[in-house]
DNA sequence: GTGGTTGGAGCAAACGTTTGCGTTAGCATC
DNA sequence: GATGCTAACGCAAACGTTTGCTCCAACCAC
């Protein structure tokens, strides 16, 4: 009957309500609670106070369609079993609370193509965006653009454009071929992902031990490949005690694989580090369990997470701003699956 | 000096632009984008072929505009350690692609109260919150009703109203405790969270592992109480070794603590499960691996997660619909961490 | 031929903010 | 006492969708 009642106070508190009761217009309030400098102290302190009482709740989903952001930074995840990623995710949500920002995550399946991810993240109008385990193609980066999406890949390479920031695989190779070279190991083996799976990321790593060995006068590394899980790993060696009993020092591409390996080698009856070192990648946090003790590379999680929010805070601040790529070196952790351990103390 | 250009072409295709392009009313092309009856075929199909043509993307923010929903589901986490609930984030999104939804994930420090959380939730609209490590409080309560926010926590109780899922903690306890008597222990400790920290999942599983032992005749399992991480478990191993020699079963709040208990007997060189048996809850991974096969109550996560989004959806769909309460039960996987395994094939 | 139904599509008003400009009052300046 | 300046605020138009109505033909039964 009647066509609208007035509703001031129903439902949830908006800038229109708490404009009639302070008596000012909608865009005092708004630039009243947004902190600008054109509303007088004591309007905006009145303003304030009354949107505490009311416990008003700002809607960024009205505040986006005019900006054209949400404030919300995606995270892009593949198919991987790594729990590297997934260790990342705590990481990455504390850095944006601090920028009052919300994490999404966006996990693709095997089938799924990077495009479609993209436009899924269009359609929230998600703000910026860290591409993790996946990939992207040249087609993806220009929908980002297009998008006007800000995107740093973290932890992965790509022969594209665009920021990113990565730990130094090559180095981190070549650190491990001259640990195993310290050793007096001789028969080197690198064990990564399946052909056609593996990233640019692998690639390097095994080139970078294959650079340090070669460069000490050792052969190249044989390559064994194996889906990479812990399952993987031990699959892995068991083929490889099998096709190469020789062999007396192994770098994993990453550390779930590595703990299957050295599982896979402890039932096997290996003595590591006796009869073989094995190193890892990544320093997960089981790596420095008791029952592993895994040498790793150890990736500083805390810079790359630092680093990559720091790129896209500028990219989302200057729209034009240019592509970012940093490195940051990986460190060699070492604990019992290798030789050499500085004696403990006591 | 023009004011301005028709701009038709510019940008991200809009609904407008569509319906220009089709000659019909932006309202034709919502309801043909969203498989409205009320359009015919014909035109519907229409539409929708020149919006794939021109890579039309929908903006949900400014349909959560007037929809007062983002299609969004969060999950609030807590500051926990446990990678029980990072390894849960993987099986939600993949269950809510299926529905179209991403998902966001709030985290919330030690310091952060639930109430200035959900407000963030709020901001976003999301339409759906999933509460996981984190105590929701009947305020908080009060807030989601408030805020329209369909809320379920899983794998959380708590003294307040609301829909839940959890696996039956008190059964599991039960279970653990048949286990033991059944191998013949005599003397059993539980090992939990510190006093102030226990949730009410784990006051049901040690309730569960006391009635289980006084039902067989033992005597109330003395409790011990942690930090919960790998090394919460260490300590608890030796405070245990130390001050109650005699135990031979303990029942581990979670897994990532079991997994401490387990190296930290090991190092001390208690013998397991020859000496004492020990028994982990979540099923981590890592459980299976080979150098722990720890025995542990499995939580039946898929199930957990399946249920959790099924409350969900009915409360999206009809917002008055009743809490809705779920236990799933939990299944006890004996591994090589007691006794009793039955005898491996070949 | 009339009146009633109905399928298909358009109109326009929301939804809650932000923001470029326009307006006002107060004050100092000459 | 006009003029100019500035600080403080109001107006109103966006932003891109959805949705309750209205409207118009075309069809049906009588």
């Amino acid at each position: 009957m009647t066509p609208k009642p007035p509703a001031v106070l129903p439902g949830r508190p908006t800038i229109k309500m708490i404009a009639t009761l302070a008596r000012v217009a909608p865009s005092t309030v708004s630039r009243a609670i947004n902190h600008d400098p054109s509303i007088s102290l004591r309007t905006r302190a009145r303003i304030q106070r009354i949107a505490a009482r009311v416990g008003f709740v700002p809607n960024v989903t009205a505040r986006g369609l005019v900006t054209r952001r949400s404030d919300v930074v995606a995270l892009v995840l593949g198919p991987s079993q790594n729990p590297f990623y997934l260790e990342m995710i705590p990481l990455i949500t504390e850095r944006l609370a601090l920028r009052g920002k919300p994490l999404m995550i966006v996990r693709m399946r095997e089938t799924d193509r990077i495009e479609a991810t993209l436009a899924t993240l269009a359609r929230h109008q998600v703000s910026g965006c860290l591409i993790g385990a996946a990939s992207m193609t040249p087609e993806a980066v220009a929908l980002c653009r297009r998008f006007d999406i800000p995107t740093v890949m973290v932890n992965r390479l790509a022969n594209v454009e665009g920021s990113f920031v990565s730990c130094n695989n090559h180095e981190a190779g070549l650190q491990v071929a001259s640990l195993f070279a310290a050793e007096g190991r001789r028969c080197i083996v690198y064990v990564g992902a399946e052909p056609g799976k593996a990233t640019v990321q692998d690639e390097q790593r095994e080139a970078g031990l294959r650079d340090g060995a070669l460069g000490v006068g050792l052969t190249a590394p044989q390559r064994f490949a194996t889906v990479y899980s812990y399952e993987g790993g031990l699959a892995a060696a068991r083929a490889l005690l099998g096709q190469l009993p020789g062999a007396d020092g192994i770098f994993v591409a990453n550390d779930i694989v590595a703990f299957g390996v050295l599982d896979g080698l402890r039932r096997a009856g290996a003595v590591v580090p006796g009869q073989m070192s094995v190193v890892g990648f990544d320093d997960l946090p089981q790596a420095c369990w008791l029952g592993y003790g895994l040498t790793t590379v150890r990736q500083p999680m805390e810079t790359i997470v630092e680093q990559a929010l720091g790129i896209l805070d500028r990219q989302i601040s200057e729209p034009g701003a240019p592509a970012e790529g940093v490195y940051v070196s990986a460190e060699l952790v070492r604990r019992a699956t290798t030789l050499g351990m500085p004696a403990s103390p006591t």
